[in-house]
Formats: C-alpha cells, sequence, structure tokens
DNA sequence: ACATTTACTACGTCAGACGTAGTACGACAG
DNA sequence: CTGTCGTACTACGTCTGACGTAGTAAATGT
C-alpha cells in the first residue's frame, strides 16, 4: 500500500517543477513563469525554493542541467537549463499516484460548508 | 484572492485534528485512532507530531485543554481533553477554503497515466 | 542614462515533522 | 501475582524544505 507522505506541497513543489519539465528542457526563471501562469497567479514559487530544489534534485538524478552560453540561441543571459532524467519521470509518476491517495483522505477530513 | 500556503498535510495536520474535534471534545490516543480509522490506515500521525500540534494551537486559541482524572467517568487513565474553540472553528473552515484552492491548483501540475 | 527585467548565488533562520527515549498507570492473561 | 501489552503522555534533539534578506551582473526597455 502507498503510504502518504507528511508534506504535500513541501513535497509538490518538486513535482510541479518537475511537470514543467515533461515537455523539454527549462531554466529557473522560465519555470516560475509558467508555475505562476498555470496556477492563475495563485502560486508564485519563490526564487530560494526553486534554486534549492533544482540543487536537491540534481543530487537526486532527477533532474541534469546544462549551461547556454548568451548568443547561442539568440538568449541574452547565461542560463543553466534542466532536463528530466528517467529516474525524474519514474518519481514523478510516483507522486503523481501518491497525490492522487493523499487528496482523497485530505478530502475527509474537509468539511465544505 | 486566497493565497496557497507552502505545507498543505504539514499544514493539514492541524485542520485534520481540528475536524475530529468539530464532533466534540477528544484526546491524544483516541484521536490518533479517529484519524488512522477515517483515513483507512492511509494516514497514521505520529504521537510527537499530534502532541505537539496541540500545544501549538492551544498557543493559537484554536482548542482548549481539560484534565480529566480517572474514574470521574469510568475511564482507566488520566487524560487531556482537547475543546475546538470559535477561533478553532473560523481556523478550520479557512483551511477548508484553502484546501480546495491548493487542490485544484496541485492538480494542474498531475498528469494521471 | 537610468530603471527594470533577467538570471542567478550565498547565507541564515524557522517551523513542523518526526526519531528516540523514557515514564507511569491500568488491564489482562497465565 | 507477575509480566506483558495497551493507554496516555512528556522531553529532547535532529532534519528538511521553505523562505527572508542580500547581493551580483548582464541585458533590455524608456
Amino acid at each position: 500500500m502507498v503510504e502518504i507522505s507528511s508534506d504535500v506541497i513541501r513535497g509538490y513543489n518538486d513535482t510541479m517543477i518537475l511537470f514543467n519539465l515533461l515537455d523539454g528542457p527549462s531554466y529557473g526563471y522560465e519555470l516560475s513563469k509558467q508555475i505562476k501562469n498555470l496556477s492563475d497567479g495563485k502560486y508564485v514559487i519563490k526564487e530560494t525554493t526553486l534554486y534549492s530544489a533544482f540543487t536537491r534534485m540534481e543530487k537526486n538524478g532527477y533532474i541534469e542541467s546544462y549551461v547556454v552560453e548568451p548568443g547561442a540561441d539568440g538568449s541574452g543571459k547565461r542560463r543553466t537549463y534542466y532536463r528530466i532524467t528517467e529516474e525524474g519521470q519514474k518519481y514523478y509518476r510516483e507522486k503523481c499516484e501518491e497525490w492522487s491517495i493523499t487528496k482523497d483522505v485530505v478530502e475527509r477530513f474537509i468539511r465544505y460548508q
């Protein structure tokens, strides 16, 4: 049986980032805007949270980074891009499963008025 | 606009406890069993998490405690009961609203396969 | 030319979850 | 009548992830 973890958004920031990387590599600034847009501005990830998530996830093997120098693709500034790995995709799928269980559990403790 | 917080279960442990207190006062051991049962064993709150939540919530004015001596109600052991306050009910309702938003936001980053 | 946006890095703090441990009493079985 | 299990906690310490503050520096807009 899947055990739900104790953290949700705290544990779902990584999932949100990985979701955006499923469609191709991206970098900090772009990801933060994607997350903001996809949530209609309801969730704005803090820069420090985002960049520390990168470090953690790269250490865990969920993402890989590579640097793109300015001019190389018409962009203005040197950027660090992140690409999701096989491990990262596996982790993402697990988190999706965990989410559906977590959601159902929390829902039982919610009394909508 | 309601801003979603950064913690969910981490921020919903208190909500789960308060939910169980809506129907009347309870105490640690009983609450932990209620949470376990209501979640079909999928979520088992740790004792330390539970008791530190009590301390925090009493400090915040969401709950009030009173001691029931053994024998007074046929129970075996001295227990500390917790009762939800008006403030606690307000907080619970806010958390329920926040949850529905949080859930919708997270859902946008979940790709069920 | 100056402000703003882009694209980060460094450092420190804090709250909440949780591991480990210990206490102590009651119930119950052998 | 004794040892084990269940009940009902308290104390203390650690860890993680979020996030505040700050700073750098180049590109871009006005």
